[in-house]
RNA sequence: GGAGGAGUGCCCGAGUGGCUAAAGGGGGCGGACUGUAAAUCCGCUGGCUAUGCCUACGUUGGUUCGAAUCCAACCUCCUCCA
């Protein structure tokens, strides 16, 4: 039994849902399970909607974003957000399009990490008692027991079909080794929709594009038992030059402060590229549409505005206002050609100034070099200076003469890398 | 089960006894040019208490004055046959 997949047929649907309409125009939709009935439903009135993370890090980074965002919209058209963290599927790991097998973590890591990730959940949504939910689906896959298990699910699925997934073709064309237990994945993707909708009403599950199958297998295990459940997939976003977006120098872009600074992340966005700064405006902040529209007209230098609030409103969204105001201010302070920060961003003892306190070994300590070597090369490429002036020689040695009144020292590596360190 | 092939730095990939910290490309970083963009050009890209030392070519031993390169065993992967 196939499902009737409309896929890529946004471009002449007119929908009747304010949510739908607001999804597609911004630029979230890219497969659905059924549009029309879909967008009916969602007329009718309330509707639960989920979608789910594993929980292998403290923390989710920007490409976990995409789907936040769209439930954040869906909340906000008054619609009820379910953010699932597999706490019990991350102990298998998705096989998804990966070539190699996912390292299991055990319980302890997966609460630490679910922690992290609350942190970050939170204040994106209203997880309030009928506003929206954060739920755990080890809550329910610890409790099935296996014999009980195969006879519920195992009969709605056909090894026949289960093979015909790409995810599971594609590493079996590459001949690696796909376990039991990563191909059992699918099946405990599809019992949590199945298991939400029961819990909770739960009927539209969104993910990422490489969660086609894995949604349509849980539609139609709904179907199977007599609901009808929607899905639809996120588009995979790159960078206008091509490349997987959410890396930077420093791996992954993650969302929580903890992981990675506010002024890193706000740094992050204002880099953005201009071709993806419209793309980006759309999914990853909430200005209306006619804002966005004002600052697609910029041109030139004055693209930098339209980076600048694209910066300032993620960050916000994320780190919160008062986070994302700091972070512009630093960066704006950091480079608006005056050297000093507004405010330190590192806090070093002041006794390191006794010894003698080596450059190479300063900018190690800053993280703008990995080793001395790395950052000895720095210093001979022309691109380290010492309160703005440049600084060649790299065995110079840092004393308190090289301070200022204010016990400050700025230091930067290149044009972007810069840092106000101060001796308390 | 039988025959053959391959495992090299972040990634791809050359290298069959000294000139190899290892060609070339990608990525990354830095510089020039700019707008904290893109494109282009140039440089750098194992570590260290540094005219030297240490670590590194799947793993462990061996041959040799000297091994990524030769030998043995083992591990992993691939191809063909059964």
């Amino acid at each position: 039994m196939t499902i009737h997949a409309t896929i890529d047929t946004t471009r002449n649907f007119r929908p009747k849902s304010e949510a739908l309409a607001l999804l597609i125009e911004r630029g979230f939709l890219h497969q659905c399970t059924d549009l029309e009935a879909l967008d009916a439903k969602l007329v009718e009135g309330r509707v639960t909607a989920y979608a789910g993370f594993d929980a292998t890090a403290d923390s989710l980074h920007v490409g976990h974003l995409l789907p936040l965002m769209a439930m954040r919209w869906l909340q906000k058209l008054d619609h009820k957000p379910i953010l699932l963290i597999g706490g019990g599927t991350t102990r298998i790991g998705d096989p998804s399009f990966r070539t190699e097998s996912r390292p299991m973590l055990d319980d302890a890591a997966i609460e630490r990490n679910l922690r992290g990730i609350r942190d970050t959940v939170e204040r994106l949504f209203d997880l309030s008692e009928g506003e929206g939910r954060m739920v755990n689906n080890a809550e329910w896959l610890d409790e099935f027991r296996f014999l009980e298990f195969l006879r519920d699910f195992g009969t709605h699925f056909t090894v026949n079909r289960m093979m015909t997934f790409d995810s599971v073709r594609s590493r079996l064309d590459a001949q690696q080794p796909l376990s039991v237990l990563e191909f059992c994945y699918m099946m405990l993707q599809a019992v949590d929709f199945v298991e939400l909708n029961k819990r909770f009403d739960c009927t539209l599950q969104i993910g990422g594009s490489d969660q086609w199958g894995n949604i349509v297998n849980g539609v139609d295990l709904g179907r199977r038992s007599g609901n009808q459940l929607f899905g639809f997939t996120l588009p995979l976003l790159t960078t206008a030059s091509g490349a997987k977006m959410g890396k930077t120098a420093d791996g992954a872009v993650w969302l929580n402060p903890s992981r990675l600074s506010s002024f890193d992340f706000w740094q992050f966005w204002r880099n953005t590229a201009d071709a993806d700064v419209v793309r980006f405006l759309k999914l990853f902040t909430d200005l209306p549409l006619s804002e966005i529209d004002r600052l697609a007209r910029l041109e030139g230098q004055e693209v930098n505005e339209a980076k600048k609030i694209l910066a300032t409103q993620v960050t916000s969204i994320v780190h919160g206002p008062e986070a994302a105001r700091a972070a512009m201010e630093q960066g704006e302070a950091l480079f608006s050609g005056k050297e000093d920060g507004t405010q330190p961003t590192h806090v070093l003892s002041a006794d390191l100034l006794d010894g003698s306190l080596g450059l190479l070994s300063l900018l190690v300590r800053l993280g703008f070099a990995g080793s001395n070597s790395e950052a000895r090369r720095l210093v001979q490429g022309n691109s380290v200076r010492v309160n703005g002036e440049l600084e060649t020689d790299d065995r110079r040695q840092l004393t308190r003469n090289d301070t200022r009144e204010d016990r400050t020292l700025s230091i930067a590596v290149g044009r972007k890398r810069k840092a106000l360190v101060q001796f308390g």
